[in-house]
RNA sequence: CGGGAUGUAGCGCAGCUUGGUAGCGCACCUCGUUCGGGACGAGGGGGUCGUGGGUUCAAAUCCCGCCAUCCCGACCA
């Protein structure tokens, strides 16, 4: 059926919504796509429900065609399922909890693996049933913090999540593999420009992952690229190139400065610099990166009320970015240490602080790998007012490892081909990772093998944000005049729109309709009683990726046919409109 | 959770300083004129002014409390 603007349950607003900052969120509402409902919730309007089901498509063949078979769970689940797990505590606010008539508990779930592994531990048990790969594509809630930008972070959203359950690494690594490569395909269907970015697997646990990106202005992820390889990263998984290794015994011996009142690195390199003998020894002024900054941090195991110290040594030009930090020791928590912190160990003097003294006082000490093996620093003598140099790693002290720590600037070198890296924001569309036997562990998921053993089902999880990807691809697509929809996923083909004052043009477009229907498009045809500029603004605004307008050239038999995204338009024979549009691509 | 702002018709806003019967634009309905880039005229319908209390003869307006929403930050498979 042709659909008829006249009878299409559609407003389209002729000023920004008040509450809308963010262009796809603006362009969503005023094109009559979704409608605010709640803060985070939202209503689909038909043409945003054509949409939101054309994506959902593309994935369901993208996945069947891996092989994975479709499934639907239940929403609304009861309190026991996520107590097994641990997660009715671990999540927090963030989880919807509501109760039954007999004040049973239940939760709105934001997620489901507890639901497919015990789904799977009760219908199979034999090594001949894997592998097996399951899906969903369903409405999930989290009672997220700051609900923001529309369909970019809700509270009540779609996504498609799948698990993998397989007998071995091995093969688990190629579910994880057929899932890159189906997700290579979605987006591409779909018509976004996306990167692959190593990330942290984060509470979930588990080893490889990675991150489709899908850049964007309005982005909430921050991700690191580089300028010349394909090397791709979230800020919070991203290596760095580091100088090379020296050896600890070219550098002189250490010795205590007097430093007075320099508990900034500021302050001490001003200092240093104007003892112009140390200066000559080192050969060059003094900068902020020859420092060794000391921030002392604390970390506490879930589960534990106490908090044990830790200090994290970075260039003194660094910042240590607590966010990457966090990523990368969860689930283990830290934070800044505050004042209290401090107080309860003496011998850490704040502005001060060297590693010369940690391991002794039994303080755990971690550098950035920018601190390398034998590399000498400037740094505190553990005493106020006095500070050491040529402190040298390896020699000096030794730290107990090495995290990346330091905060991302724009311009650091890539660790894989040395070329400037680059900071960029995306939308996170999808996330695939190895969750190995976490879930399985709880749950006891077993098979058994053909000679008796029980064998431990490893799986992997994998998520790509269904209503998300709708507002990524406005958010890339849009332009000055409106929406701009990729083929792919658009709610219609053509968008017909007659123009003149008779009933000549309005007969002609929709036996027009009618045709370009019988040979396969999606026809929106523009029947309302409205002026041109009218119908040409909401046109635009729309965002069918051709319009073609039927008016003033039909008495020489032609249609003006114009595409949305280019802005081309050009004159077409009437007749030859149906073969014309055959090539345009679905 | 911290900071900022805002709540008046479906949407966008004015009115509040200085208390006195609720206003504009868009959208919607009727009639007429218009008809290739968000037309024009005339007439109309629609609002417990977020909410509870207080002051007052009288509160959208002044005072106190609460709630909600948006933005920034913190947080966030």
């Amino acid at each position: 059926m042709v659909t008829r603007m006249s009878q299409l349950f559609l407003r389209t607003l002729r000023e920004d919504p008040a509450d809308a900052e963010v262009p796809s969120h603006r362009l969503l509402l005023r094109a009559g796509y979704i409608r605010r409902t709640a803060p985070g919730i939202y209503t689909w309007l038909p043409l945003g429900k054509k949409i939101l089901e054309n994506v959902a498509s593309i994935v369901r063949e993208e996945m069947d065609r891996i092989g994975s078979q479709e499934v639907l769970f239940p929403a609304l689940i009861p309190r026991e399922i996520y107590e097994a797990s641990g997660r009715w505590a671990d999540y927090g606010d963030t989880l919807f909890r509501l109760h039954d008539r007999k004040d049973a508990d239940y939760l709105l779930a934001p997620t489901h693996e507890e639901l497919f592994t015990l789904l799977v531990k009760g219908e199979y048990s034999s090594y001949k049933d894997f592998p097996l790969s399951l899906y969903q594509i369903q409405t999930k809630y989290r009672d997220e913090a700051r609900p923001r930008a529309g369909l970019l972070r809700c509270r009540e959203f779609v996504m498609k999540d799948s698990y993998s359950f397989d007998l071995d690494d091995a093969g688990l690594q190629a579910s994880y593999d057929a899932h890159r490569v189906a997700y290579q395909r979605i987006f591409e269907r779909l018509g976004l420009d996306y990167r692959i970015a190593f990330a942290v697997s984060g509470a979930m646990g588990g080893s490889a992952s990675e991150e489709f990106l899908a850049p964007a202005e309005q982005g909430e992820d921050t991700f690191v690229q580089c300028t010349s390889c394909d090397y791709t990263a979230n800020t919070e998984a991203v290596e760095i190139a580091v100088p090379p290794k020296q050896d600890p015994s070219g550098h002189p011996e250490q010795r205590v400065l007097d430093t007075p009142d320099t508990p900034t690195i500021d302050s001490l390199v001003t200092k240093l610099n104007s003892m112009q003998e140390l200066v000559d020894e080192n050969g060059r002024p003094f900068v902020g990166a020859d420092t060794l900054k000391n921030v002392v941090l604390k970390t506490r195991r879930p589960g534990s009320a106490t908090w044990d110290l830790l200090v994290i040594g970075v260039p003194g030009d660094r910042d240590v970015d607590l966010k990457r930090l966090a990523g990368q020791l969860e689930p283990v928590g830290v934070a800044q240490a505050d004042a209290a912190d401090l107080a309860a160990e003496p011998r850490l003097v704040k502005g001060y602080i060297g590693p010369q003294l940690l391991a002794e006082i039994g303080v755990r000490y971690l550098v950035d790998p920018t601190v390398v093996p034998g590399s000498a620093w400037i740094t505190g003598a553990n005493e106020t007012d006095k500070h050491a140099a040529f402190v040298t790693r390896g020699r000096d002290f030794e730290p107990a490892g090495e995290i990346g720590a330091v905060e991302i600037r724009d311009g650091d070198r890539c660790a894989r081909c040395g070329s400037a890296l680059e900071i960029a924001r995306g939308i996170e569309i999808g996330h695939i990772f190895q969750l190995g036997r976490k879930f399985a562990d709880t749950f006891d998921l077993d098979a058994q093998g053909p000679d008796g053993e029980s064998i431990r089902i490893t799986m992997g999880s994998y998520g790509v944000g269904v209503s998300r990807a709708v507002s990524a691809i406005a958010e890339q697509t849009l332009d000055s005049s409106g929406l701009c929809w990729p083929a792919s996923v658009a709610p219609y083909d053509v968008h017909l729109v007659p123009v003149g004052k008779g009933d000549e043009q309005l007969n002609a477009a929709a036996a027009l309709a009618t045709e370009l229907e019988a040979a396969g498009h999606r026809v929106l045809l523009d029947d309302r009683n409205a002026t041109a500029g009218e119908k040409f603004a909401d046109a635009d605004l729309l965002g069918m990726p051709t319009i073609v307008v039927v008016g003033k050239a039909l008495a020489d038999g032609e249609v003006e046919v114009k595409d949305r995204r280019s802005g081309e338009r050009r004159n077409v024979a009437l007749d030859a409109v149906v073969g014309e549009l055959a090539a345009l691509p679905r």
